[in-house]
DNA sequence: GTCGATGATTGAAC
DNA sequence: GTTCAATCATCGAC
């Protein structure tokens, strides 16, 4: 019963359309890789699921018609036996169930290979698809854009990682590995990511500003936080504004946008980071605790993203 | 081939 | 369930 439930389940016994494919789509997702790549792997795996599919039925036709003709023929001897000799319908009902017991175990074999052979499949399949894939340079950069603009608490919610997920064309769990690495080596290693650090930080300033200045043309209020048009990645830039504004020496206001593009023009001809002007670096590691554990900032990331132990944290997001 | 970077996995802790 | 930390395995530059 549960070889039958399983071959149902793979979409090699029961109805044919939609099964294989249902069950490679499942693999793939069980494998965690992203719906645009794979589609060669995705077609093999269900070529050769299709190719166990025909072998397993066409040898259930094979086992069911021997079984009626070996049935069939011990009818015939019976019956010719029953000339010399009485035999009674209870006996002949007795070998007719001893024949189908011994086809239905042959049966029971080739069940449990068919299914030992969609194991190996599955696990062949699975296997090629945890080759590891380098992201693509616009979903790292997406990834790098978050992760920096969230450096107070780079915790991405459900949402936020969903809506990530969305844009790298990854999955999920993908983000969160991401994020999970991301801070680990950061942690381990700051002084290397400050040049990235900084780097992402004009990037992020580069957006808010342009983003400010289209708010001043359209004599609005130029608020960096006001232009996001729905993006995380403008809607969020308080750890950026955080070493912008000390740049500035203004510990409260947002920086307009004029003296954004001014300290921006600066920074980007600066070769040792913020160390001179402000006396700490863009991203200082005082975001981490004692503990070396995320800690959360009086800074305006921190209204965005609610303190909290990570785990509890739902950090924001754009949308 | 070497080596650093990086995505994935695993087990422990919470 | 999530996160951290260690580790593995692969990629890509050299």
């Amino acid at each position: 019963m549960r070889l039958d439930n399983m071959l149902l389940a793979e979409g090699v016994s029961g109805p044919e359309k939609g099964g294989g494919s249902a069950a490679a789509a499942a693999a793939a997702a069980a494998a965690g890789g992203s719906p645009n790549d794979g589609s060669i792997e995705h077609s093999d795996y269900r070529a050769k699921l299709a190719q166990i599919r025909q072998i397993y039925h066409s040898e259930l036709e094979k086992y069911e018609q021997a079984c009626s003709e070996f049935t069939n023929h011990v009818m015939n001897l019976l019956r010719e036996q029953s000339r010399t000799r009485p035999i009674s319908p209870k006996e002949i009902e007795r070998m007719v169930a001893i024949i189908h017991r011994k086809f239905s175990s042959i049966q029971m074999q080739l069940k449990q290979s068919t299914c030992e052979a969609v194991m190996i499949l599955r696990s062949r399949f699975l296997d090629a698809r945890r080759k590891r894939r380098n992201f693509n340079k616009q979903a790292t950069e997406v990834l790098n854009e978050y992760f920096y603009s969230h450096l107070s608490n780079p915790y991405p919610s459900e949402e936020a990682k969903e809506e990530l997920a969305k844009k790298c064309g990854i999955t999920v769990s993908q983000v969160s590995n991401w994020f999970g690495n991301k801070r680990i080596r950061y942690k381990k290693n700051i002084g290397k990511f400050q040049e990235e650090a900084n780097l992402y930080a004009v990037k992020t300033a580069v957006d808010a500003a342009n983003v400010s200045a289209h708010a001043s043309q359209a004599n609005s209020p130029a608020t960096p936080n006001s232009g996001s048009s729905g993006s995380y990645t403008l809607s969020h830039t308080g750890d950026a504004y955080l070493g912008l504004r000390s740049l500035n020496g203004d510990g409260v206001s947002v920086t307009p946008a004029v003296q954004q593009v001014d300290i921006l023009h600066r920074a980007t001809h600066l070769t040792a980071g913020y160390e001179d002007l402000s006396g700490s670096p863009l991203y200082t590691p005082h975001r981490l605790d004692a503990n070396n554990s995320w800690q959360d900032n009086t800074n305006p990331s921190s209204i965005t993203s609610p303190p909290g132990p990570p785990g509890s944290i739902h950090s924001d997001t754009s949308s």
